[in-house]
DNA sequence: AAACTCATTGACTTGTTACTCATTATATTT
DNA sequence: AAATATAATGAGTAACAAGTCAATGAGTTT
């Protein structure tokens, strides 16, 4: 499949125009960033984006989709299932800081974002929180936990995580949030749930 | 002062707008509503807004600051300075879901909004993690609370709060959030940072 | 190699919305 | 009462950005 010059090259522009668009959503912001934009990073005309997707909010969607497995995919990658809630909350971190620039404007702007975007967000949410669940569970039932509720234990993790990647702004004037304060949330999360 | 009639309509004219803006900022959002919107609905004339406030920032400016003081007030009026922790986030719920939908907005879209928003943000914030700190520190003492910075229970906290109000639309399909979850959220709280 | 297909182009159209300004009506001053 | 000042009006303007489409030229088929 895909023998033939023509679809080798729309496919490749496709995907061009995707990786681009993460790019600029992730620098620019997802709502600031133009099609316009878009099509001038990428090196194609403007009307080379609506060649390939009918609407910015079809690209908005495929993009964000494409996003939402790539990274999926690596959480999965770096999650060993057997670990201890430690490690895994660890990679949990590890693999946000691979994609925080385009995670942290997915989460800052998700609610002024066309309903099926928030697909995706559940998504991406629900792999990381599978993951924790089993584990809190088993190091609850080990009585290294505290006695508490496995989806508030999940909550006040994300609630963290994401309080931290939203005010980054306040938490620190540039670079990475996540970077800087991986060690300290995690040692904070863990001290406050363990027994 | 503003004895005379025209002064004295101005300024009402002045507080009606802002009190409008607030109100639809709340409803259908801040960076959705328009200048024309809130004209509208303060039965004005389009551009009676721009007699008043120069651009849709400076409106957006004042609302916000109008907001803030209002906030920070309410919750000075609701927070015992010798109440026990658990009475004074109590408080904190209390006064935030009086304000709930502009205060979800602000949460929401600060990191969209001109930058003088934020110093109004960090006033709000500042207000309640002021005595939640005094608080936490007494109980601290007491050995009531487990022996965590301070500057952690608060974030850890917020970021609870602030996990449920951004993802409302997640965790109930209308109403509010806080109403719903508040004596889970407090109760859940209080569970993790006593020893 | 001629006929045809289709990805790409970029100037153009359309819709939206912040902001302007000459005009009007009403209050204040002389 | 006449002259003046100003709050409010709303039709009009300007800027921006999404989306369109006839034209182009390279690739594919016959």
């Amino acid at each position: 499949m895909l023998k033939n010059k023509r679809q080798q090259q729309k496919n490749l522009t496709r995907k061009h125009l995707l990786e681009i668009a993460i790019k600029q959503f992730g620098e620019t912001g997802i709502l600031a960033t133009r099609t316009a934009d878009i099509a001038k990073h990428a090196n194609v005309s403007h009307g080379t984006v609506f060649a390939h997707f009918s609407t910015q909010e079809d690209l908005l969607t495929a993009a964000v989709e494409e996003f939402g497995s790539q990274i999926t995919q690596r959480l999965h990658e770096l999650i060993d299932t057997n670990s201890s809630l430690s490690k895994i909350l660890d990679a949990h971190i590890t693999g946000l800081i691979e994609f925080e620039p385009f995670y942290t404007r997915l989460i800052i702007e998700r609610r002024l974002l066309p309903a099926n975007v928030t697909n995706t967000y559940v998504m991406i949410q629900s792999t990381i929180s599978f993951h924790i669940g089993i584990a809190a569970q088993k190091e609850l039932d080990q009585g290294i936990v505290r006695k508490l509720p496995v989806h508030l234990l999940y909550n006040t993790w994300i609630g963290l995580i994401h309080y931290y990647i939203t005010n980054g702004d306040l938490f620190c004037s540039s670079g990475s949030v996540l970077k800087r304060y991986r060690h300290e949330l995690l040692q904070h999360y863990i001290d406050l749930i363990t027994i």
